[in-house]
DNA sequence: TTGTACGCGTTATCAA
DNA sequence: TTGATAACGCGTACAA
């Protein structure tokens, strides 16, 4: 591969004019740039980031730690925020920590030997499991939907507690009174806001939460959970159900379609995430509207201005609700 | 940040003895050895790997060109490639291309320039649109479910008019003698392929094509294709419909529901590529799988061989029809 | 306006 | 067993 050593050779001056030359530094000849910058063309020249990284101590990369690519959420965050590292000059690195701690502090190594810029950490949560391993990071760090028991890092997420204060208040107004939630173990924390909002809605309505109506199934993926938490609620007798998340929620769907149950005339189910499954499942799904895009690009802007040595504050952006044909008022008994 | 010649300086060596010591070199005194890595744990080194690449020529590195990461297909080729990726040590940098060839050219480069080791291609049309901006590429390139015209790189694809075939075989088994066909133009050849697929297969069976059994509608999306491919196929009388792709499937799916068309009972449906959605909509979508996850981990498997230079073959994968609920025998006239 | 010399952090070669 | 030195490709302070 050409250096700008060999251009130099080629055209009878120094490394350094080349570079100045290349870089359009006025106080080369107009004659030499352009003798040098047809040369660099003419012999494929390509400049190397690599050494400019060494020089200049820094890289234009950001390394994005995600559980998995696969998960409609964090396809979200991502190509929100792709765009924006694309429009700063900035590069990402992509790894998946598959929800294991170990891995995850693996991949924080890794970026750090990379010189990466900043980190962003999608949905990790490793913090409230497995202690601060993401302490010792020496680069901007920024948390995206994602469970730290500290505020050791700024973060982007939603509010959990509005968003499903909207959804139950919803099913309320639709004339519910016995309202399910189906959470999910896996996101213990925000698992409890969502139930925290869900339960204070119901009480601030004057409607004591019955014990039964709410599970965490114990499953290992949200399918086997929702599936497991209807045959829950429908036990416990209720009318509509407000789900931790879209894949609970959809799982739902089918499992009322294979077992008959006329989904929103005799049950209604609700959502959390709007992932873009949910409006084209049957029948579209009722959900709480995550706004994932921005949240990956506040997230990236977010790092960018930690690079930038700015200060940043903490984002909770709001939840919409997004009401479509699987709830709807409620059966007469 | 800390470097070797800090732990030099404290440790009363060269940086050359450091440098040996951390990596266990067998000529350094056990000795020394234990009191530079003790050193080095203490004062947080972290190894630059960017110098290490600027020194050996390679950083370990693999540049991943996609469409869009919003893309169920797109998903699960990252998911795969980045699990070998991973394995192997190797770093992915993902780029998006939004199917704009100049940003795509423009990444390409910018890729060249970070010194990645390979570069893999995903989904791109360009070849077959721009002509041959890939082909200046100094570096191991792959490409993974693109469409070029050369066989100027390596290429994972899959056998799409066997695809198609047995697809459109499942239908005829059960009966149906109409069955029409639903393509997409933003993927010229491959959309030529599946529908050659359908063809044959038809014709093989005695069936002549109509005309308008074939519809190529005019959108930008997968969605409005759908729509608009439902209506034409309506109106040619067809008992089936072929999908270019599940995307379109399920917008068929979606504007039967909304149309109070029953399926299968009265319109069988399938698709193609087998995306996640495709297993949770209503009713769940009879379409032909590609071993998505499986063509990243080969995609990735090959720039590896090719870094390593190795020769690869051109891989083409097989399909395997999923046969779900959206389909069943044809109604009687 | 151009060139010399040095530094970025690491590994490799050669000498001691 | 250890160290001095050069090299990777580039940018920049300083000198000419």
């Amino acid at each position: 591969m050409i250096t700008i050593k060999d251009i130099a050779r080629r055209a009878g001056v120094s490394h350094t004019t080349v570079s100045r030359a290349l870089r359009g530094d006025a106080r080369i000849t107009a004659d030499t740039t352009e003798r040098i910058l047809q040369l660099a063309e003419q012999l494929g020249y390509i400049p190397n980031s690599i050494a400019q990284s060494l020089n200049a101590q820094r890289t234009n990369t950001i390394g994005m730690l995600v559980t998995s690519v696969a998960d409609p959420v964090v396809m979200d965050f991502m190509e929100g925020a792709e765009e924006i590292a694309q429009e700063r000059g900035y590069c990402i690195f992509l790894s998946t920590s598959r929800n294991d701690p170990v891995r995850e502090f693996h991949i924080v190594e890794t970026f750090q030997r990379r010189r990466v810029d900043g980190v962003i950490v999608v949905a990790s949560r490793s913090g409230v499991q497995y202690g601060l391993a993401l302490d010792r990071i020496q680069v901007p760090l920024v948390l995206l939907d994602s469970e730290e028991i500290h505020d050791s890092h700024p973060a982007v997420n939603v509010d959990n507690i509005g968003g499903a204060a909207v959804a139950v208040r919803h099913l309320l107004a639709l004339g519910h009174r016995q309202v399910g939630y189906i959470g999910a173990t896996d996101r213990p924390l925000t698992n409890l806001k969502r139930l925290a909002g869900y339960t204070e809605t119901l009480q601030q309505a004057g409607i004591p939460v019955a014990p039964n109506w709410v599970i965490n199934p114990v499953a290992d993926d949200d399918i086997q959970r929702g599936r497991l938490g209807l045959e829950h609620c429908l036990a416990a007798g209720v009318t509509a159900i407000f789900c931790y998340n879209d894949q609970i929620a959809i799982s739902v769907l089918n499992s009322c379609y294979h077992k008959g149950i006329a989904v929103p005339q005799q049950l209604s189910v609700a959502g959390f995430d709007d992932i873009r499954p949910a409006s084209y499942v049957n029948p579209p799904l009722t959900t709480v509207r995550q706004p994932l895009q921005q949240m990956g690009r506040t997230g990236m802007e977010m790092v960018l201005a930690l690079i930038e040595k700015r200060t940043v504050q903490n984002q909770r952006l709001d939840c919409t609700l997004m009401v479509r044909a699987s709830t709807s008022t409620a059966p007469v008994r």
